[in-house]
DNA sequence: CGTAAGATGAAG
DNA sequence: TTCATCTTACGG
């Protein structure tokens, strides 16, 4: 069964443990997801919770559909569009643990930083981070996840519930009560504890 | 139009 | 804790 099927906040609990691959050509990178979000029709948080717009409309797509969007004038987060057309609810890619492509990884991270080295920790651990590190950019916003070079693979073994952690959402001041946001248990790759 | 806030990251 | 940096949403 197709993990688009589900409601959002399924979705976004349940992807974890997913492999995140992008086939680019300067090379692959991978890692596996540890940390979502999921933004929903009726939450305040949410880019689409007023009406549809030119820069939300990629959250309306099929369930599937990229959303790359820019924040705070300078870095960019990667959502997957969930739920039937015409609703506006997706989840929010915080976090991977790395597993492969690291060099690439890291090469992609330092050119967009004046650092000179890096942790693999420092990789992914964070929306705009693992944006960066996977080589995604604002041109794949709109695509579909089929049509864009990006792959999500489901884990051998799911992920068990007593290994999720549910928490409230990072760096809203909207909806900051709301427990949408969602990581492995003892994962030393999320964004923030 | 003018402007404030924003699903962040790095440095102090 | 502060700053870098800029698009978008929303009020006037």
């Amino acid at each position: 069964m197709n993990i688009f099927s589900l409601d959002t906040l399924s979705i976004a609990k349940n992807l974890l443990g997913y492999t995140f691959i992008h086939e680019s050509v300067e090379g692959k990178t991978a890692g596996i997801i540890v940390e979502t979000e999921a933004y929903l029709q009726d939450d305040p948080a949410c880019h689409a919770y007023r009406k549809k717009s030119v820069r939300n409309a990629p959250m309306f797509g099929k369930a599937g559909t990229i959303y790359v969007y820019q924040i705070y004038g300078m870095h960019f987060c990667v959502n997957i569009s969930t739920n039937q057309e015409d609703i506006g609810e997706a989840v929010l890619i915080r976090a991977l643990e790395p597993t492969e492509g690291l060099d690439l990884m890291e090469e992609r991270r330092l050119k967009h930083s004046k650092l000179t080295q890096m942790k693999p920790k420092d990789l992914c651990s964070g929306p705009g981070k693992l944006v960066q590190a996977m080589g995604i950019n604002k041109n794949m916003n709109d695509w579909h996840i089929l049509d864009s070079g990006l792959k999500i693979i489901p884990p051998k073994i799911q992920i068990a519930d007593s290994d999720i952690i549910t928490t409230v959402r990072i760096g809203i001041t909207q909806g900051a009560d709301l427990p949408y946001r969602f990581y492995i248990k003892e994962n030393k790759f999320v964004s923030k504890l």
